[in-house]
DNA sequence: CAGTATCCTCGCAGATACTG
DNA sequence: CAGTATCTGCGAGGATACTG
Protein backbone atom coordinates (compact mmCIF):
# COMPACT_ATOMS: atom_id res chain seq x y z
CA UNK A 1 0.00 0.00 0.00
CA UNK A 2 0.73 3.51 0.26
CA UNK A 3 -0.30 6.15 2.41
CA UNK A 4 0.93 6.71 5.94
CA UNK A 5 -2.28 7.88 7.22
CA UNK A 6 -3.55 4.57 6.26
CA UNK A 7 -4.15 4.08 10.21
CA UNK A 8 -5.89 7.87 10.57
CA UNK A 9 -8.63 6.16 8.02
CA UNK A 10 -10.15 4.55 10.86
CA UNK A 11 -11.02 1.93 8.46
CA UNK A 12 -11.01 -1.92 8.19
CA UNK A 13 -10.73 -1.80 4.56
CA UNK A 14 -7.38 0.17 5.16
CA UNK A 15 -6.08 -2.45 7.57
CA UNK A 16 -6.88 -5.35 5.33
CA UNK A 17 -5.03 -3.73 2.62
CA UNK A 18 -2.25 -3.22 4.82
CA UNK A 19 -2.17 -6.73 4.83
CA UNK A 20 -3.07 -8.45 1.85
CA UNK A 21 -3.07 -5.21 -0.73
CA UNK A 22 0.74 -5.24 -1.53
CA UNK A 23 1.80 -6.33 -4.98
CA UNK A 24 2.22 -9.80 -5.28
CA UNK A 25 0.27 -11.16 -1.80
CA UNK A 26 -2.92 -11.37 -3.31
CA UNK A 27 -1.63 -14.05 -5.81
CA UNK A 28 0.39 -16.07 -3.58
CA UNK A 29 -2.68 -16.41 -1.75
CA UNK A 30 -4.19 -17.50 -4.76
CA UNK A 31 -1.90 -20.21 -5.42
CA UNK A 32 -2.35 -21.17 -1.18
CA UNK A 33 -5.62 -21.98 -2.11
CA UNK A 34 -4.86 -23.71 -5.49
CA UNK A 35 -2.63 -25.98 -3.32
CA UNK A 36 0.99 -24.98 -2.99
CA UNK A 37 2.74 -24.86 0.10
CA UNK A 38 6.25 -25.12 -0.58
CA UNK A 39 8.38 -22.24 -1.40
CA UNK A 40 9.51 -23.82 -4.70
CA UNK A 41 5.88 -23.75 -5.29
CA UNK A 42 5.05 -20.65 -5.03
CA UNK A 43 7.77 -19.29 -6.89
CA UNK A 44 7.67 -21.46 -9.86
CA UNK A 45 3.90 -21.00 -10.29
CA UNK A 46 4.29 -16.97 -10.33
CA UNK A 47 7.82 -16.41 -11.73
CA UNK A 48 8.39 -13.80 -8.25
CA UNK A 49 11.62 -12.94 -7.42
CA UNK A 50 12.95 -15.11 -4.59
CA UNK A 51 13.61 -12.19 -2.18
CA UNK A 52 10.30 -10.80 -2.74
CA UNK A 53 8.64 -14.38 -1.93
CA UNK A 54 10.49 -14.10 1.36
CA UNK A 55 9.22 -10.91 2.76
CA UNK A 56 6.00 -11.50 1.37
CA UNK A 57 5.51 -15.07 3.17
CA UNK A 58 7.21 -13.81 6.38
CA UNK A 59 4.81 -10.96 6.14
CA UNK A 60 1.80 -13.07 5.76
CA UNK A 61 2.94 -15.34 8.43
CA UNK A 62 3.66 -12.65 11.30
CA UNK A 63 0.12 -11.41 10.21
CA UNK A 64 -1.31 -14.71 10.76
CA UNK A 65 -2.79 -15.59 7.47
CA UNK A 66 -0.31 -18.46 6.78
CA UNK A 67 1.41 -20.51 9.07
CA UNK A 68 4.66 -22.33 8.50
CA UNK A 69 4.50 -26.30 9.46
CA UNK A 70 7.78 -27.73 9.60
CA UNK A 71 7.26 -30.82 6.43
CA UNK A 72 7.96 -33.77 8.99
CA UNK A 73 8.95 -33.28 13.11
CA UNK A 74 11.75 -31.81 13.72
CA UNK A 75 12.61 -30.74 9.75
CA UNK A 76 13.95 -27.79 8.83
CA UNK A 77 12.12 -26.85 5.84
CA UNK A 78 8.84 -25.57 6.18
CA UNK A 79 5.44 -25.72 4.28
CA UNK A 80 2.92 -22.26 4.33
CA UNK A 81 -0.54 -23.25 4.73
CA UNK A 82 -3.21 -21.14 5.17
CA UNK A 83 -4.90 -19.97 9.01
CA UNK A 84 -8.23 -20.35 9.27
CA UNK A 85 -7.75 -16.10 9.09
CA UNK A 86 -6.43 -17.20 5.57
CA UNK A 87 -8.93 -19.39 4.16
CA UNK A 88 -11.58 -17.16 5.45
CA UNK A 89 -10.10 -14.78 2.65
CA UNK A 90 -12.34 -17.27 0.04
CA UNK A 91 -14.58 -14.95 -0.31
CA UNK A 92 -12.40 -12.28 -1.50
CA UNK A 93 -10.52 -14.92 -3.82
CA UNK A 94 -13.86 -16.22 -4.93
CA UNK A 95 -15.09 -12.27 -5.31
CA UNK A 96 -12.19 -10.93 -7.49
CA UNK A 97 -12.28 -14.19 -9.73
CA UNK A 98 -16.04 -13.71 -10.06
CA UNK A 99 -15.26 -9.71 -11.27
CA UNK A 100 -12.76 -10.07 -13.58
CA UNK A 101 -15.02 -13.45 -15.48
CA UNK A 102 -17.74 -11.13 -15.28
CA UNK A 103 -16.56 -8.00 -16.32
CA UNK A 104 -13.14 -8.52 -18.14
CA UNK A 105 -12.84 -12.03 -19.48
CA UNK A 106 -16.63 -12.94 -20.74
CA UNK A 107 -15.79 -14.56 -23.19
CA UNK A 108 -13.29 -17.49 -22.23
CA UNK A 109 -14.35 -20.26 -19.62
CA UNK A 110 -13.26 -19.52 -16.37
CA UNK A 111 -10.08 -21.45 -15.98
CA UNK A 112 -10.59 -22.19 -12.05
CA UNK A 113 -13.67 -23.26 -10.45
CA UNK A 114 -14.46 -23.25 -6.61
CA UNK A 115 -16.02 -26.43 -5.58
CA UNK A 116 -17.11 -27.87 -2.63
CA UNK A 117 -14.68 -29.53 -1.26
CA UNK A 118 -17.32 -33.13 -0.36
CA UNK A 119 -18.86 -33.35 -2.97
CA UNK A 120 -16.83 -31.29 -5.60
CA UNK A 121 -20.38 -29.35 -6.65
CA UNK A 122 -19.29 -25.66 -8.04
CA UNK A 123 -19.94 -22.25 -5.79
CA UNK A 124 -22.45 -20.80 -7.81
CA UNK A 125 -22.19 -17.20 -6.58
CA UNK A 126 -21.30 -14.69 -3.54
CA UNK A 127 -24.25 -13.41 -2.05
CA UNK A 128 -25.26 -10.33 0.01
CA UNK A 129 -27.52 -11.03 2.58
CA UNK A 130 -29.80 -8.75 5.51
CA UNK A 131 -29.71 -10.40 8.90
CA UNK A 132 -33.33 -11.43 7.49
CA UNK A 133 -31.76 -13.88 4.62
CA UNK A 134 -32.94 -10.98 1.92
CA UNK A 135 -30.76 -11.15 -0.95
CA UNK A 136 -29.33 -7.88 -2.10
CA UNK A 137 -28.02 -6.43 -4.96
CA UNK A 138 -25.07 -4.37 -5.37
CA UNK A 139 -27.02 -1.42 -6.24
CA UNK A 140 -29.21 -1.77 -3.45
CA UNK A 141 -27.06 -1.52 -1.19
CA UNK A 142 -25.94 2.63 0.99
CA UNK A 143 -23.79 2.28 3.99
CA UNK A 144 -24.35 4.20 7.65
CA UNK A 145 -22.25 5.16 10.37
CA UNK A 146 -21.69 1.81 12.49
CA UNK A 147 -20.55 1.62 16.22
CA UNK A 148 -17.27 2.57 15.96
CA UNK A 149 -18.00 5.28 13.97
CA UNK A 150 -15.88 8.82 14.81
CA UNK A 151 -16.75 12.52 13.66
CA UNK A 152 -14.60 12.06 10.63
CA UNK A 153 -16.31 8.83 9.05
CA UNK A 154 -20.13 10.47 9.84
CA UNK A 155 -18.59 13.38 7.54
CA UNK A 156 -17.22 11.33 4.81
CA UNK A 157 -20.45 9.79 4.53
CA UNK A 158 -22.41 11.67 1.86
CA UNK A 159 -25.09 8.73 1.01
CA UNK A 160 -26.60 9.03 4.45
CA UNK A 161 -28.84 12.34 3.18
CA UNK A 162 -30.07 10.77 -0.02
CA UNK A 163 -30.88 7.65 2.01
CA UNK A 164 -32.52 9.55 4.20
CA UNK A 165 -34.22 11.71 1.77
CA UNK A 166 -36.12 8.69 0.06
CA UNK A 167 -37.04 7.78 3.21
CA UNK A 168 -38.97 11.13 4.29
CA UNK A 169 -41.18 10.69 0.81
CA UNK A 170 -42.99 7.68 1.66
CA UNK B 1 0.49 -4.64 -9.28
CA UNK B 2 3.56 -5.99 -10.54
CA UNK B 3 5.13 -8.28 -13.01
CA UNK B 4 4.92 -8.56 -16.71
CA UNK B 5 4.46 -11.96 -15.83
CA UNK B 6 0.64 -11.32 -15.28
CA UNK B 7 -1.09 -11.99 -18.40
CA UNK B 8 0.28 -15.17 -18.93
CA UNK B 9 -1.58 -16.75 -15.63
CA UNK B 10 -4.57 -16.73 -17.04
CA UNK B 11 -6.73 -15.65 -14.26
CA UNK B 12 -9.33 -13.45 -13.33
CA UNK B 13 -7.92 -12.51 -10.41
CA UNK B 14 -4.79 -11.32 -11.76
CA UNK B 15 -6.66 -9.19 -14.71
CA UNK B 16 -9.25 -7.94 -11.76
CA UNK B 17 -6.31 -6.86 -9.90
CA UNK B 18 -4.67 -5.28 -13.12
CA UNK B 19 -7.86 -2.76 -12.00
CA UNK B 20 -8.18 -2.28 -8.74
CA UNK B 21 -4.63 -4.25 -6.90
CA UNK B 22 -2.87 -0.80 -7.29
CA UNK B 23 -2.68 0.89 -4.08
CA UNK B 24 -5.23 3.78 -3.44
CA UNK B 25 -7.37 1.87 -5.88
CA UNK B 26 -9.60 0.38 -3.60
CA UNK B 27 -9.74 3.12 -1.13
CA UNK B 28 -10.64 5.69 -3.84
CA UNK B 29 -13.25 2.92 -4.90
CA UNK B 30 -14.48 2.76 -0.83
CA UNK B 31 -15.24 6.47 -0.98
CA UNK B 32 -17.38 6.11 -4.06
CA UNK B 33 -19.11 3.80 -2.33
CA UNK B 34 -19.76 6.27 0.50
CA UNK B 35 -20.64 8.75 -1.42
CA UNK B 36 -17.66 10.73 -2.64
CA UNK B 37 -17.98 12.06 -6.07
CA UNK B 38 -15.82 15.10 -6.70
CA UNK B 39 -12.24 15.35 -6.93
CA UNK B 40 -11.80 17.36 -4.18
CA UNK B 41 -13.82 14.78 -2.31
CA UNK B 42 -11.88 12.12 -2.98
CA UNK B 43 -8.26 14.07 -2.43
CA UNK B 44 -9.56 15.29 0.98
CA UNK B 45 -11.12 12.63 2.60
CA UNK B 46 -8.17 10.29 1.46
CA UNK B 47 -5.06 12.77 1.44
CA UNK B 48 -3.62 11.37 -1.82
CA UNK B 49 -1.02 13.43 -3.92
CA UNK B 50 -3.32 15.21 -6.69
CA UNK B 51 -1.74 14.27 -9.66
CA UNK B 52 -1.97 10.33 -8.22
CA UNK B 53 -5.40 10.76 -7.91
CA UNK B 54 -5.76 12.33 -11.40
CA UNK B 55 -4.09 9.06 -12.60
CA UNK B 56 -5.78 6.50 -10.60
CA UNK B 57 -9.34 8.31 -11.68
CA UNK B 58 -8.49 8.23 -15.09
CA UNK B 59 -7.60 4.37 -15.12
CA UNK B 60 -10.71 3.87 -13.34
CA UNK B 61 -12.57 5.41 -15.87
CA UNK B 62 -11.24 3.98 -18.81
CA UNK B 63 -11.63 0.33 -17.55
CA UNK B 64 -15.23 1.13 -17.02
CA UNK B 65 -15.33 0.84 -13.24
CA UNK B 66 -16.11 4.72 -12.83
CA UNK B 67 -17.93 7.15 -15.26
CA UNK B 68 -17.26 10.97 -15.50
CA UNK B 69 -20.33 12.72 -15.59
CA UNK B 70 -20.82 16.20 -16.07
CA UNK B 71 -21.76 18.17 -13.14
CA UNK B 72 -24.58 19.95 -14.91
CA UNK B 73 -25.34 19.72 -18.95
CA UNK B 74 -22.59 21.23 -20.67
CA UNK B 75 -20.59 21.65 -17.60
CA UNK B 76 -17.07 21.19 -17.57
CA UNK B 77 -16.55 19.63 -14.25
CA UNK B 78 -17.00 16.17 -13.79
CA UNK B 79 -18.48 14.00 -11.24
CA UNK B 80 -17.11 10.40 -10.78
CA UNK B 81 -19.40 7.77 -10.53
CA UNK B 82 -19.50 3.87 -9.96
CA UNK B 83 -20.93 2.24 -13.03
CA UNK B 84 -22.88 -1.21 -12.41
CA UNK B 85 -19.08 -2.55 -13.62
CA UNK B 86 -17.76 -1.04 -10.15
CA UNK B 87 -21.26 -1.21 -7.71
CA UNK B 88 -20.47 -4.77 -8.17
CA UNK B 89 -17.19 -4.78 -6.10
CA UNK B 90 -19.61 -4.26 -3.04
CA UNK B 91 -19.06 -8.13 -2.37
CA UNK B 92 -14.86 -6.99 -2.44
CA UNK B 93 -15.28 -3.83 -0.48
CA UNK B 94 -17.69 -6.04 2.38
CA UNK B 95 -15.58 -8.99 2.17
CA UNK B 96 -12.86 -6.73 2.88
CA UNK B 97 -14.50 -4.44 5.31
CA UNK B 98 -15.74 -7.74 7.40
CA UNK B 99 -12.33 -9.61 6.88
CA UNK B 100 -10.77 -6.36 8.92
CA UNK B 101 -13.57 -6.29 11.48
CA UNK B 102 -13.45 -10.14 12.15
CA UNK B 103 -9.57 -10.47 12.09
CA UNK B 104 -7.52 -7.25 13.13
CA UNK B 105 -10.01 -4.83 14.82
CA UNK B 106 -12.18 -7.25 16.50
CA UNK B 107 -13.01 -4.53 19.46
CA UNK B 108 -13.59 -1.82 18.27
CA UNK B 109 -16.64 -1.38 16.48
CA UNK B 110 -17.06 -1.63 12.85
CA UNK B 111 -16.93 2.52 12.01
CA UNK B 112 -19.24 1.70 8.95
CA UNK B 113 -22.02 -0.35 8.48
CA UNK B 114 -23.55 -1.81 4.80
CA UNK B 115 -27.19 -1.49 4.85
CA UNK B 116 -29.78 -2.13 2.20
CA UNK B 117 -30.51 1.54 0.45
CA UNK B 118 -34.52 1.32 0.75
CA UNK B 119 -35.28 -0.30 3.81
CA UNK B 120 -31.88 0.66 6.29
CA UNK B 121 -31.64 -2.61 7.31
CA UNK B 122 -28.01 -3.73 7.82
CA UNK B 123 -26.10 -6.27 5.76
CA UNK B 124 -25.47 -9.45 8.02
CA UNK B 125 -23.22 -11.74 6.06
CA UNK B 126 -21.75 -12.71 2.45
CA UNK B 127 -22.10 -16.15 1.81
CA UNK B 128 -21.12 -18.61 -0.66
CA UNK B 129 -23.25 -21.02 -1.98
CA UNK B 130 -23.15 -23.76 -4.44
CA UNK B 131 -26.42 -23.85 -7.29
CA UNK B 132 -28.61 -25.59 -5.07
CA UNK B 133 -28.55 -23.15 -2.32
CA UNK B 134 -26.35 -24.58 0.16
CA UNK B 135 -24.16 -22.54 2.22
CA UNK B 136 -20.13 -23.68 2.25
CA UNK B 137 -17.93 -22.29 4.96
CA UNK B 138 -14.61 -21.21 3.62
CA UNK B 139 -13.06 -23.98 5.00
CA UNK B 140 -15.03 -26.45 3.09
CA UNK B 141 -13.96 -24.78 -0.13
CA UNK B 142 -11.28 -26.31 -3.14
CA UNK B 143 -10.39 -25.58 -6.28
CA UNK B 144 -11.08 -27.72 -10.24
CA UNK B 145 -10.31 -26.44 -13.14
CA UNK B 146 -12.69 -24.50 -15.36
CA UNK B 147 -13.53 -24.38 -18.60
CA UNK B 148 -11.08 -22.49 -19.84
CA UNK B 149 -8.05 -24.46 -17.90
CA UNK B 150 -4.67 -24.40 -19.72
CA UNK B 151 -2.45 -27.43 -18.85
CA UNK B 152 -0.11 -25.13 -16.63
CA UNK B 153 -3.06 -24.02 -14.71
CA UNK B 154 -3.98 -27.88 -14.22
CA UNK B 155 -0.51 -28.47 -13.07
CA UNK B 156 -1.03 -25.81 -10.37
CA UNK B 157 -3.71 -27.22 -8.73
CA UNK B 158 -2.03 -29.65 -6.19
CA UNK B 159 -5.80 -29.91 -4.19
CA UNK B 160 -7.25 -32.06 -6.92
CA UNK B 161 -5.59 -35.35 -5.99
CA UNK B 162 -6.30 -34.83 -2.17
CA UNK B 163 -10.42 -34.00 -2.55
CA UNK B 164 -10.41 -37.22 -5.31
CA UNK B 165 -8.50 -39.62 -2.77
CA UNK B 166 -11.17 -38.31 -0.27
CA UNK B 167 -14.27 -39.54 -2.74
CA UNK B 168 -12.84 -42.90 -3.35
CA UNK B 169 -12.71 -43.47 0.57
CA UNK B 170 -16.64 -43.51 0.36
C1' DC C 1 -12.73 23.96 -7.74
C1' DA C 2 -10.62 20.54 -10.83
C1' DG C 3 -7.24 19.32 -12.43
C1' DT C 4 -2.09 19.38 -14.99
C1' DA C 5 2.95 19.72 -14.80
C1' DT C 6 7.39 19.06 -12.52
C1' DC C 7 10.62 17.36 -9.52
C1' DC C 8 12.18 14.18 -6.09
C1' DT C 9 12.45 10.05 -3.14
C1' DC C 10 11.86 5.61 -1.52
C1' DG C 11 11.02 0.92 -1.84
C1' DC C 12 9.06 -2.74 -4.82
C1' DA C 13 10.56 -5.90 -7.58
C1' DG C 14 14.02 -8.34 -10.84
C1' DA C 15 18.35 -10.77 -11.35
C1' DT C 16 21.84 -13.31 -9.67
C1' DA C 17 24.94 -15.44 -6.61
C1' DC C 18 25.68 -17.66 -2.35
C1' DT C 19 24.67 -21.12 1.85
C1' DG C 20 23.04 -25.18 4.68
C1' DC D 1 15.39 -27.58 -1.92
C1' DA D 2 14.67 -23.43 0.84
C1' DG D 3 15.91 -19.76 1.53
C1' DT D 4 19.42 -15.29 2.39
C1' DA D 5 22.31 -11.52 0.59
C1' DT D 6 23.47 -7.92 -2.59
C1' DC D 7 23.12 -4.77 -6.31
C1' DT D 8 20.29 -2.17 -9.42
C1' DG D 9 16.34 0.19 -11.96
C1' DC D 10 12.04 1.87 -12.42
C1' DG D 11 7.92 3.60 -11.19
C1' DA D 12 4.51 4.61 -7.53
C1' DG D 13 3.61 8.01 -4.69
C1' DG D 14 4.53 12.70 -2.19
C1' DA D 15 4.99 17.82 -2.40
C1' DT D 16 4.26 21.78 -4.59
C1' DA D 17 3.33 25.16 -8.00
C1' DC D 18 0.70 26.51 -11.82
C1' DT D 19 -3.83 27.12 -14.92
C1' DG D 20 -8.75 27.71 -16.61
Amino acid sequence: MSPKNIDKLNCSIASALDIIGEGWTILILREAFFGSRRFEDFQKHLGIARNILTVRLNKLCDSGVLVRVPIKVGAKRNEYRLTPMGSDLAVILIGLTQWGDRWLNPTQGAPVTFIERATGKAVADIAIFTRDGKKLKPRELAVKPGPGATAETIARLKLIPDVRRKKKKN
